[in-house]
DNA sequence: GTTACCTATGTGATTGTATAACATTACAGA
DNA sequence: TCTGTAATGTTATACAATCACATAGGTAAC
């Protein structure tokens, strides 16, 4: 139920940061599941274990990385399958695309709606999110100053995460 | 020369402001030839032509629609040409990918480094480049809280341009 | 209870985006 | 001239996303 040790070889951090990542995903999955009941969303068992396949490990997922795990779990195995509940995660907020890497993300704190932004290693492939509100500083004036109406902000980081510019000193 | 009536329908502004636009190509395209020549790089035919077709207008083009431009110039018509030929201009920093629209577009101030972002019309596609500082703000102190080293980001913001908010207004 | 409707799922086929692998050509410097 | 390197060209393929249509399941109205 944790994290596949054949993807940390060398007991990592998850997201950068140690943490108990079985509770990680009971929690996410349990807040996914009052969310949905809460706004009258149906959590069916495709989107479900979309959203576990993706709470595996703070590291986005390719659709087509998603389809193969859905596959073997007896579901659907064509690409629509995958795109409607990856849809529907991200409409209602349990996942963020990252553009960069066309690849998705299970949703860290889906309980308050935020404007997510996002660490990406390009070393170990692993997906930080935090927030930002860029709107609010050079771009928002740009935009303000041309009239451009800004509806949503995508705001993504590529670096070296602490572990792999620790591995790369060493 | 200047760019193409039938792709602005209404005569409406170019990258959200009017301007003159045959300029902006001889200016942008003069300064990438002299940019090249001062760094030692190798303005090639197929890297110019390229960096033409995407100076016709302030939207982005994916790679085929290019690629089909090329073709017609009688450059090579398989995908590697027009990937090897953005690659180029992207790393040189003669043009940026939006990675929202798996897209790309010519920049219009190469003369000196930056950090772009953008503003996309989801209505008439019109891309607009600024700039921004992601970095200095909330998204760099959570970096430099968990130890990550920010070398790239992208800050895309999708909504609605002046001229067609005027638009749907009317 | 059954009909009608809506939502979700399933499948096949297709289109668009991007890269791997390898052959060939053009050019600069020894 | 020879040689190494960068650039171009081509085939094939992997990965991403959508279209179109068939089927199943639940809910509300009758």
């Amino acid at each position: 139920m944790t994290s596949d040790p054949t993807k940390n070889t060398t007991g990592d951090p998850l997201g950068f940061a140690l943490h108990d990542h079985s509770a990680c995903i009971g929690d996410t999955l349990a807040a996914a599941e009052a969310r949905c009941a809460a706004q009258g969303l149906r959590f069916t068992p495709v989107r479900r274990r979309v959203l576990e396949i993706l709470l595996q490990d703070h590291r986005a997922l390719g659709a087509y990385a998603i389809l193969d795990q859905l596959r073997d779990g007896g579901f659907g195995s064509q690409p629509p399958v995958v795109y409607r509940a990856l849809d529907f995660l991200v409409v209602n907020g349990l996942a963020h695309k990252i553009e960069r890497l066309n690849a998705f993300i299970a949703c860290v704190h889906p309980s308050h709606a935020h404007a997510p932004a996002f660490l990406i290693c390009r070393l170990c492939d692993v997906v930080a999110e935090t927030h930002s509100s860029p709107a609010r500083g050079t771009l928002g004036d740009a935009a303000k100053a041309t009239g451009f109406q800004i509806e949503r902000t995508m705001v993504e980081a590529e670096g070296v995460c602490p572990s792999c510019a620790d591995k790369a000193d060493a």
